[in-house]
DNA sequence: GGATTTGTGTAGATCGGTCTACGTTTTTCT
DNA sequence: AGAAAAACGTAGACCGATCTACACAAATCC
């Protein structure tokens, strides 16, 4: 087997330069005190060797330039756009982005969490983490943390997420602009869920917006979680009541719960719009698919996605008050949403 | 600011335990060398002190504890799934999976990879990496790594990857026996296909399986690549045909693609499966969203997974001759394909 | 022109683990 | 019982960077 060649470390630049290692490591970082000729000697010396710092030896006393990113959920494909935005900032300021998934629950969360800081990252960004708001102002305490899709206020870490509130407002005043009064919503009623969490404030927004348009009367949450699964569940349960006290339109809460209710009632032969309109939330890739056409909220993800980078970079930099940014939703009509036919 | 507790360290806990450092260790590693008083009093140590050894200080000498996952594109769901079963298998011997991501060709893959070598990754798994064999060749040589998706020969790095050969057949198999013989296929004609990639191993068997039932004159690859925006193009592409020169099924060779292409075919009014079959590659859930019901070819993602985490801990453990893993695909009939109407 | 400031470079401790080499004690063998 | 082998612990070098403290030289000040 061929031998590998041996890595250049700092001291074999130092050496190879004729100046000491804490000479090249100023280089490197940048610091006060080279001057020119020094930095064009060592630098000289690094392409030469072809030298790379060691990223890991680095984080043992200074910033080990890596980013983690928690998510639920990889195949939830608008989580994975939100990544691409962090990526974009991350990499113009020289920092890598590592993406941890756990999507089994609370404890798989915790232990990816404490593994991304065993391994020294700089900062975190979560992505719609689980658990109650104080577990995340004890770990902002530890390490700058975004989280990504919370709504604020909260003290220790910053928060990007869509205006809820407006996009639920969106879903409902299109539906009724469209003559729909009987207008349900999957809820997300996860047993964790907490006050920020978009389930919340979503779940909220729409029962505003009934209020506003005096159908408080119709305000109906049909229970389950956010996933493909427990959205064909909803849809089953929607499809077995009867046809009377079965809405004739839903707010989906979430694209991929509503894709999944969507699934049910076309299967129990309840066509879409004619029979129910259904508008989705995220604006997943999926939902553009030509024979479906969701109607959904888009929240235009690489761009939070892009402001939570920032976010974690000035935190990273040394800043302490909490910023909390809300990114206004936009409406896109498709072919799932249609006047009541009934 | 409430300032933060200081992290116990393995000095901490060798204090506590009242013996030394290198004990520790020993006990943490399990190595040679530790009676089992010495055990218990330095875990009782440990867990009173709520230590956690810091990976990255372990990965200065011994191992990270860490794999890197090299993805092309999380938006792929077909990858998330490969994602997932690598990490089922890795948590289970206490590793860490960390993702990355790299989209934008092979310089960033390039700089992907570097960043996770220079974070000392213990090994890799890359799925549809570009870029040479002998790239990898050399990569190989440098960490340990698995290739996912790719097919073997290779000397210093495993494979594990569908039977694409057998995958094509299933399809083409499938519409003969519905009764095509004009049977084209997306062909991924990317500039730096290798031999060895899933898109010319899948375009071969195509080719085998059309002259095996005599259809050789039918042979036709549709360029472009494998992505959704390509299969679009790829789609109208053919919608623009005339009649006399369209198939009359289609082999998509991914997914994505041939989602893409049924979008496209949709919108020109061409439906899906009377004027044209469709069967797609990759089995990713989309597909099985009802109004679309894309028939295609399952490759078991999870299982793929799993076997690569496996030969990258074997390989890690000290393996070094190589293993080339062919995994069988399963065809999956939906509602995309029928017998010809013409 | 001597004192002070500024600029440039180095030595060496440090981060938190791992690992080799070696000393001491206990067990096994003949 | 004495020798050899095995079991158990520890000291201290080491991994590859960063960072503080300090030495020395050059520039600026009064």
């Amino acid at each position: 087997m061929t031998e590998q060649l041996k890595r250049a470390t700092i001291s074999d630049v130092a050496e190879h330069a004729g100046v000491s290692r804490a000479a090249v490591s100023k280089v490197l970082r940048n610091a006060y005190g080279v001057s020119p000729a020094m930095r064009t000697k060592v630098e000289e010396s690094m392409a030469l060797l072809n030298y790379r710092p060691l990223a890991l030896a680095r984080g043992m006393r200074g910033n080990s330039y890596t980013l983690g990113v928690f998510l639920v959920d990889l195949s939830n494909t608008f989580f994975s756009v939100l990544a691409e935005g962090i990526r974009d900032v991350a990499e113009e300021l020289g920092y890598q982005v590592l993406i941890g998934q756990a999507r089994q629950g609370l404890d798989a969360q915790q232990k990816l969490i404490e593994a991304m800081i065993d391994r020294r990252m700089d900062g975190l960004v979560l992505i719609a983490p689980f658990g109650p708001n104080d577990e995340l102002e004890k770990l902002g305490r530890t390490i700058p943390v975004v989280v990504l899709g919370r709504h604020g206020p909260a003290k220790y870490f910053d928060t990007v997420a869509s205006d809820d509130i407006a996009g639920s407002a969106l879903i409902v005043d299109h539906l009724v602009s469209l003559g729909h009064e009987r207008i349900s919503m999957l809820a997300n009623t996860q047993p964790d869920s907490e006050p920020g969490m978009p389930q919340t404030v979503r779940r909220h927004g729409y029962d505003l917006a009934m209020e506003k348009h005096g159908l408080s009367q119709w305000i109906d949450h049909v229970p389950g979680r956010w996933g493909t699964e427990s959205g064909l569940e909803a849809g089953r349960s929607l499809a077995a009541r009867p046809l009377a006290q079965r809405p004739s339109a839903l707010h989906g809460g979430a694209d991929v719960a509503a894709l999944g209710a969507y699934t049910a009632l076309f299967e129990a032969g309840i066509h879409i719009p004619d029979d129910m309109s259904i508008v989705g939330y995220d604006n997943i890739p999926a939902t553009g698919l030509p024979p479906i056409g969701l109607s959904t909220v888009d929240q235009s993800g690489v761009q939070m996605g892009r402001q939570a980078a920032e976010l974690l970079l000035s935190r990273i930099e040394g800043r302490t008050e909490s910023e909390h940014v809300l990114v206004s939703p936009r409406l896109i009509v498709r072919k799932t949403s249609a006047p009541p036919r009934r």
